[in-house]
DNA sequence: ACCTGAACACCGTTCAAGT
DNA sequence: ACCTGAACACCGTTCAAGT
C-alpha cells in the first residue's frame, strides 16, 4: 500500500546521461546504463521520460540551459564595451563547447533520434549574444548579427571537437581570426547603419 | 563450385545508406533497412564493410568527396576575383547543405558511433576553400582563414537544418550578412599582412 | 566470391504485479 | 507513486552452409 519510495529523479536521470554521454558518445546513452548508472532498472526510466528521445532532449536543454547561465554570467560581470564582451562571450563559450564536447555539438543539431533542446532553453542560451549583437549593431541588425556569431563559434568549436582540424597550424589563432574579423566587421555594419540612418 | 554473383555493389550500398539517411536520420540507416534497399540481406553487407560504422564512414566520405568536386567545379570554372569566388563557394556550399542536411551535419562531426570520413576526402572537400582563402589573405593565414570560412558556414547551415533559426527574421540575410563580413574583414587581414611585410 | 538462414547478445519499450 | 521481472520486437553481428 505504501507506494514505492523514489530512489532517484528526473535531474539525476539527466545527470546520469550527460555523463554517459560525454564518455562514450551517443550511442553510449542506453536506458540500460543510465538506469544502471542511477540504480534503477530500465523500465522505470519510463515513469520520468516518455523515452529515451525525450530522455536526450532533456539532456539537450539542461546543457542549454547551463550554457545560458554561463554566457549570461559574463555579460552581467562585465562593464567592458560590447566588441570586449563579445570576444569573452566567444571565450567562455569555447570553454564550454572543449569541456562538454558531445552536448556542445548537439545544442543546435538535429542528429538524436528527433530529440532537441526546448526553444526556450535554446533561446536562454542565446540571449548573451543577441544582447551583445544589438550593443554593437542595433536592434534592426541584432538578430542577424547574433546568427552569425553563433554559426562561427559552435561550427568551429563543434568541427575542432570532431578533429576536423588536423591539417596541422594554431586551431587557437584561427578562433581568434575568425572572431577579431567579425567583431571589426558587425562594427562597420552598424557605422554603415548610422550613416544611413543619419542621411 | 561457381561462386555467388554479386548483387550489388559498395557503391550501390553506399547509395542506399544516404538515401536511407536524408529520408529518415541515422537511426533510418540500419543494416536491415539498407539490405532490404540494395536487395540483399543484411549479413551480406559485412561482405562489403566491416561493420555500421565502417558504413557510416564510407556514406560521409562519399559525400565529403561529392561536395569537392561540386566546390572544385565552382572555383575552376570562375574568372572573378577571390572574394566573388568566396561567394560563389558559399553559396554552392550552402545549396549542397540544404539538399543533403543530414549528410552534411555528419560532414565535420563525430556523432555516428565514432565514424568519420577519410582525412583525404574531408581535405578534398576543404581544397577549394583553402585555394580560395589562400589568394584573398597570402598563404600564411590561408588555413586559418579556410578555417574560419569553413566553420562558419558548416555551423551556420548546421543550424538551418537543425531548426535552430526559428525566431524569425530573414535567414538568408543573415547568412550573406556573415560572408560579407568575412570577406572584408579577411581581405583587411590581408592588408595588415601586406603592410607589415613592407616594412 | 558472394549470398543465405539460423542463432546470439543487446536494446527500447510495454505491462502486469509488487510495495 | 514508483519500482520490478518477464516478455516482445528489433537491431548488429557471427557463422556454417549453400552456389
Amino acid at each position: 500500500m505504501s507506494p514505492a519510495r523514489a530512489r532517484t529523479s528526473g535531474a539525476a536521470i539527466v545527470t546520469a546521461a550527460r555523463e554517459l554521454l560525454e564518455d562514450g558518445g551517443l550511442e553510449a546513452v542506453s536506458m540500460a546504463g543510465v538506469a544502471q548508472r542511477v540504480g534503477i532498472r530500465p523500465p522505470s526510466l519510463y515513469k520520468h521520460f516518455g523515452d529515451r528521445s525525450d530522455l536526450l532532449a532533456a539532456v539537450m536543454t539542461d546543457t542549454a540551459l547551463d550554457l545560458g547561465r554561463i554566457l549570461t554570467d559574463v555579460v552581467e560581470r562585465s562593464d567592458e564595451d560590447p566588441t570586449a564582451q563579445l570576444h569573452a562571450l566567444a571565450a567562455a563559450y569555447r570553454s564550454f563547447a572543449l569541456a562538454t564536447p558531445r552536448a556542445a555539438a548537439l545544442l543546435f543539431a538535429d542528429v538524436a533520434a528527433g530529440a532537441t533542446p526546448t526553444l526556450e532553453s535554446q533561446a536562454e542560451a542565446v540571449r548573451p549574444v543577441l544582447r551583445v549583437a544589438e550593443a554593437m549593431v542595433g536592434p534592426t541588425k541584432a538578430l542577424a548579427a547574433a546568427r552569425v556569431l553563433t554559426a562561427f563559434a559552435y561550427g568551429f568549436t563543434s568541427m575542432e571537437s570532431a578533429g576536423a582540424f588536423h591539417l596541422g597550424g594554431e586551431v587557437d589563432d584561427a578562433y581568434q581570426l575568425g572572431l577579431s574579423v567579425l567583431a571589426f566587421g558587425l562594427e562597420r555594419a552598424a557605422a554603415g547603419t548610422s550613416q544611413e540612418a543619419a542621411r
